[in-house]
RNA sequence: CGGGGCGUGGCUCAGCUCGGUUAGAGCACACGGUUCGGGACCGUGAGGUCGGAGGUUCAAAUCCUCUCGCCCCGACCA
């Protein structure tokens, strides 16, 4: 390619409202151009490089037994509504209506095309299992789109489903797949770890994410350092520190004027927070039939820690949780600051508490009145709960559920992740098949995805310096930037015109700085757009011997003969390879629950 | 959706508080010249419904109302 005829320049400066570094880093290197909120184009260095990406996701996954198709991206909503995401997903859908009025949706995923696709074509366990994998665009209507390509509305991603007969068979598949994203990030030189993750509105058993760890990120996790232990913090573990059994001491008032947080009331009474409840209300909004219905909950953990809503809405099935109103706490008869359990009404109020609480004797709690709490709470005796679950969040230095050691909270970009779907769509959509008993079954689904553009981004973060993007040659755009520098006589020119076109025919991709533009100018752009391996022909580097080689993300440049010029860029190229090769390979399985 | 911020040539911004000549600068662009290995210099030039609509006023980029768009912070996801 001629930068000459290139579509899309560099710009010097980035838009203002670029703040993370690969937004700007791929607007000023000409990669990509906003056209609204989380909407891009993806101009022609960026085409290249995702079709890399793609491609080793290809290669992956065919090596996985998948079968590239291409679903649609405009849906009936039909589909749709038989799985009841129609009616349970939000304003995240992008919904339109086509000239006769039907209801369609755009895509946001395809597990409902995938389902539709299997009733029609699998009747027998014989034609299991199979793995459908397909590249494409999906809409979700993100509330807000940020960071570039981190997180934005529109975008393209790799997802596979698999199809199978029995459990141990889906197991093979999503473990196929654990290993099949590793080789696919390695590959594309980008760090990632798994974490156990929320099934959210996916549904199934088990997930896990690949998070690229960043303070970009926007997910939190916890890591244990010791044992390996990493899980999202929205259903993260911990051990919970246990309180001194003692006997139950009967229920005391008393007064604490305007003590209405645990900091200030342990501080008053002069005890621990663990030996205080905290309560919290929300409001969730829990699927019934088509529609759904508010639920008062409130929320007990101990004082010594917080509640974490994505525990809470699991545990009590919600599909979304929003803080409750003043005006709702007071009209169940509780006080904020000062509320309790005991005594609150059980049909409007839905206590749920933390699975610690019942462990944890003699607690002080609110007294659901105005400047009063209450010693002496016991679990069973003073009140109970409709659900007893692990709803507290966990935070840096909680103990492992697994070893006890210390957690570490990190920030991460989610990257990709595998979904064990079991049968929640093949049930509501009748894709059913016969198994070796003549017996009719759901098949059983999994369902894998990674966001090409976000990954992009994310090796964009991981590979720059303050010049410009340093791209793995896996993911490079090119891989040689020929950078011309004319001189006087044409011989410059005349060599590196000649240079270009025995690359291009030794198969090698190049990027030919042929503009006329002062030297500085090409050399910062060549940083900017960050090609692995620049070559500069100029009058002299032919003084010198030939033309100068230089890597983008070493100092030093050689001068290398003309005549050796190609065969020693492809020995580069083949170097630069292997060496990212060399960081594929098995990764083990965490086996730990 | 709540909170905050910003919309002025392709990009970065000034001008707005206190209304008043033809709305400015740098970069980028075109032409001429001098330059030519790390974002050159001089000259000339082109390019702007000041996001949009309505209002106040003799007069609006500037004040008021509405509206659209974008960014950032909190609840969701590849």
């Amino acid at each position: 390619m001629r930068m000459s005829h290139q579509f899309g320049q560099t710009l010097r400066e980035a838009p203002a409202e670029a703040e993370v570094v690969s937004h700007q880093l791929l607007v000023r290197a000409g990669f990509i151009r906003q056209l609204g909120a989380g909407i891009f184009s993806y101009l022609g260095l960026a085409r290249r490089s995702l079709t890399k990406i793609e491609n080793i996701m290809r290669e992956e996954i065919n090596a996985i037994g998948g079968q590239e198709v291409t679903m649609p991206v405009v849906h009936p909503a039909d589909i749709w509504k038989e799985t009841g995401r129609w009616h349970q997903i939000g304003t995240e859908m992008g919904r339109l209506k086509d000239k006769s009025g039907r209801d369609m949706a755009l895509a946001m995923t395809h597990e409902e095309v995938v389902a539709d696709l299997t009733r029609r074509e699998v009747q027998s366990y014989r034609q299991l299992p199979m793995l459908v994998y397909h590249i494409q665009t999906k809409w979700r209507d993100d509330p807000r789109p940020r960071a570039g390509l981190i997180r934005v509305r529109e975008f393209t991603m790799l997802d596979s489903y698999s199809l199978d007969a029995d459990e141990a068979s889906l197991d093979r598949q999503y473990r196929a797949h654990y290993q099949a994203y590793f080789n696919i990030f390695n590959r594309c030189a980008l760090p990632t770890i798994t974490v156990k993750s929320d099934v959210g509105m996916m549904g199934g058993s088990l997930a896990h994410e690949f998070m690229y760890l960043t303070p970009i990120g926007e997910d939190t996790l916890l890591l244990c350092d010791h044992c390996g232990y990493a899980a999202n913090r929205q259903i993260a573990r911990f051990r919970k520190p246990a309180t001194a059994a003692e006997a139950p001491q009967p229920l005391e008032r008393v007064a604490t004027p305007g003590v209405a947080t645990i900091e200030a009331l342990a501080e008053f009474l002069g005890v621990p927070k663990a030996r205080t409840a905290k309560a919290v209300f929300l409001i969730a909004s829990v699927p019934q039939g088509d529609s759904a219905v508010d639920r008062f909950v409130l929320a007990l953990v101990r004082g010594d820690m917080e509640v974490n809503e994505t525990k809470l809405a699991n545990a009590v099935k919600a599909k979304e949780l929003r803080p409750a109103r003043e005006e709702e706490i007071r009209a169940v008869g509780a006080v904020p600051g000062y509320a309790s359990p005991v005594g609150l009404d059980p049909r409007r109020v839905l206590v749920v508490v933390d699975e610690a609480i019942p462990t944890s004797p003699n607690l002080v709690g609110g007294a659901n009145e105005p400047g009063y709490h209450t010693r002496g709470v016991n679990y069973g005796r003073d009140f109970t709960a409709a659900i007893v679950a692990d709803i507290a969040a966990a935070g840096e230095g909680d103990a492992c559920p697994v070893c006890g050691h210390a957690l570490r909270v990190s920030r991460g970009v989610e990257v990709g992740n595998i979904f064990k779907l079991g049968t929640r769509y093949t049930d509501a959509m009748g894709a059913t098949f016969l198994d070796r008993g003549g017996s009719q079954r759901a098949v059983i689904m999994g369902s894998y995805g990674i966001g090409s553009g976000r990954l992009l981004a994310c090796v964009a973060e991981a590979h720059h310096d303050a010049d410009g993007l340093a791209w793995p040659i896996t993911v490079a755009p090119y891989q040689v930037h020929l950078v011309l520098l004319p001189d006087a006589a044409g011989q410059a020119q005349r060599e590196a015109e000649a240079l270009y076109a025995r690359l291009q025919a030794a198969g090698v991709e190049v990027l030919f700085d042929d503009r006329d533009e002062r030297p500085g100018v090409k050399f910062k752009d060549a940083d900017l757009i960050g090609l692995p391996l620049r070559v500069t022909v100029s009058e002299r580097s032919l003084k010198q011997g030939g033309v100068e080689l230089k890597r983008r993300t070493a100092p030093d440049r050689a001068i290398v003969p003309l005549g050796q010029a190609v065969s020693r860029l492809q020995a580069e190229i083949t170097a630069l390879y292997d060496a990212i090769a060399s960081g594929v390979g098995p990764v083990p399985y965490p086996e730990a629950p």
